[in-house]
DNA sequence: GGAACTCGCCAC
DNA sequence: AAACGTGGCGAGTTCC
């Protein structure tokens, strides 16, 4: 197949308002007498923690400053108190230049009654943002999310009224609190279905990098794993082993990740700083994670030749340098050379025959066209999947997406010929049309049983 | 009383 | 030289 131009990328999306519209129209069930009673129960619970909160010393000192005009969800009320009445030095800085008073500088200050307003905070966020805004957005009891496809600048989709992208997810009580809201229709099941890792592998089919591209073929490379074992300096590194098995996060979402976003060093050390519990100062060896023998990491890395943060910072730097010089330096090359052509083009195409004109910075250029891409994987797979459910006069509809996921509402009897097609959408179809995708893709299945609301689901195979 | 802003926080 | 990409949305605040 030749190379993808600016008609098909027409076409795909407008396949694709197509199919979403249809996905809005059926919608997702909501339970009402549920969210009526949780927003009750928030609410109570919400009026107990503020009792406690008055007890606190905190809150009398801010009373006496703010008098009658006291606001406890005044962010930059609470900033006045801490920073200017406190006097305390911030740890965190906005853009704008003031104190943070976010969840990870709060419960950074020894200050009681903090962790209550957190608390609130959190409970207020669950019932605001997401209960409150499903009972008025719901009609007959089912809520129809829109799926916009003019509005992002890279080319992905986004949601609104209400947003179904932002469900929350790793939160275990924001998660059950939410997602014991929606169900799928009566007799049915909730399935989402992800790829994996598909923005990693979609930029691999840009730079074509063959370090990376053996990471994304081999079952057994883990470039996670490779990347713990280097910035933390470990030889015998098993990630099955829990205390590795950590670190491997810390080192893919505090380093491997921001490193393809355009992150550098210094945000980087400091994130895995905060991942391993390392000071900003000199270590004593007493300080950080324990290690599978026992040992504190800062003791570890202290034997290694590490002996304080800037230390630490250097050594990141140096992980940094390798990575891309030698680790990935096809990647590096393309990233450089998809810049040059930005500057002299004035634009860049994605492999997906999309267009981006514009003032761009430099990150913007290297990550647009492999978010647009990976997003447009998708977007093929459920206009597939939504004529495929057509053409066969299925009774399982397709109720949303997520950028690499999608959401559907399936009659149990269907639950296998749809788990079927979807994998061979995704997996074997998708590669065959786009033969720009040099990667094989994966998809993963999470599914709720019948009648059962989305926070009860569970991963699926076959 | 609404527009525009900051801040915070949820998702990928 | 600079330094993490894309959204939506709520509350609070300020300005008009």
């Amino acid at each position: 197949m030749s190379k993808l131009t600016q008609k098909d990328a027409y076409e795909l999306f407008h396949e694709g308002v197509l199919a979403l519209s249809k996905a809005e129209q059926v919608g997702m069930r909501i339970d009402l007498n549920y969210l009526h009673k949780e927003k009750k129960r928030i609410t109570f619970k919400v009026k107990h923690l503020e009792r406690e909160l008055h007890q606190t010393k905190l809150y009398k000192d801010w009373e006496k400053y703010f008098g009658a005009k006291i606001n406890i969800n005044s962010s930059l009320q609470l900033r006045d108190i801490l920073y200017n009445k406190y006097k305390l030095k911030p740890i965190n800085t906005t853009a704008a230049g003031f104190g943070k008073t976010d969840d990870e500088t709060l419960s950074q200050i020894d200050v009681l009654g903090l962790d209550l307003i957190l608390k609130i905070r959190k409970l207020q966020k669950i019932r605001d943002t997401y209960l409150e805004n499903f009972e008025r957005e719901q009609v007959d009891g089912y809520i129809h999310p829109f799926f916009n496809l003019h509005n992002v600048i890279t080319f992905r989709s986004s949601s609104d009224r209400p947003n179904f992208q932002n469900i929350p997810k790793r939160d275990k009580e924001a998660m059950k609190a939410v997602r014991r809201a929606i169900y799928a229709r009566p007799g049915h099941l909730l399935m989402e279905a992800d790829f994996s890792k598909l923005e990693v592998s979609i930029a691999a089919c840009y730079h074509k990098d063959p370090t990376m591209l053996k990471y994304l073929t081999s079952e057994h490379n883990d470039m996670h794993r490779d990347l713990a074992a280097q910035l933390f300096k470990i030889d015998d590194f098993d990630r099955h082993i829990p205390e590795y098995g950590y670190l491997r996060s810390a080192a893919k979402n505090g380093f491997v990740f921001p490193q393809f976003y355009g992150d550098y060093y210094v945000g980087c050390a400091d994130s895995l700083a905060k991942w391993t519990k390392l000071p900003h100062s000199r270590f004593s060896g007493k300080e950080g994670v324990t290690l599978p023998n026992g040992i504190p990491i800062s003791s570890h890395l202290i034997n290694q030749g590490i002996k304080n943060y800037n230390q630490f910072e250097n050594h990141i730097k140096q992980v940094e340098d390798d990575f891309w010089n030698r680790r990935f330096k096809v990647y590096q090359q393309w990233k450089d050379r998809w810049l040059a052509a930005y500057q002299r083009k004035g634009y860049f195409d994605s492999l997906t025959g999309f267009r981006y004109r514009g003032i761009y910075r430099r990150n913007q250029v290297i990550n647009y066209p492999v978010q647009g891409a990976a997003f447009h994987c998708l977007l093929w797979s459920f206009i597939q999947m939504d004529k495929w459910l057509f053409e066969n006069n299925m009774d399982t509809k397709l109720i949303g997406q997520i950028h690499d996921a999608m959401v559907l509402d399936v009659n149990p009897n269907e639950l296998q010929k749809v788990y079927q097609k979807i994998r061979e959408i995704t997996t074997q179809q998708l590669p065959a049309t786009w033969d720009w995708i040099i990667v094989p893709l994966d998809i993963s299945f999470e599914i709720t049983d019948v009648d059962k609301p989305w926070a009860d689901k569970y991963e699926y195979e076959v």
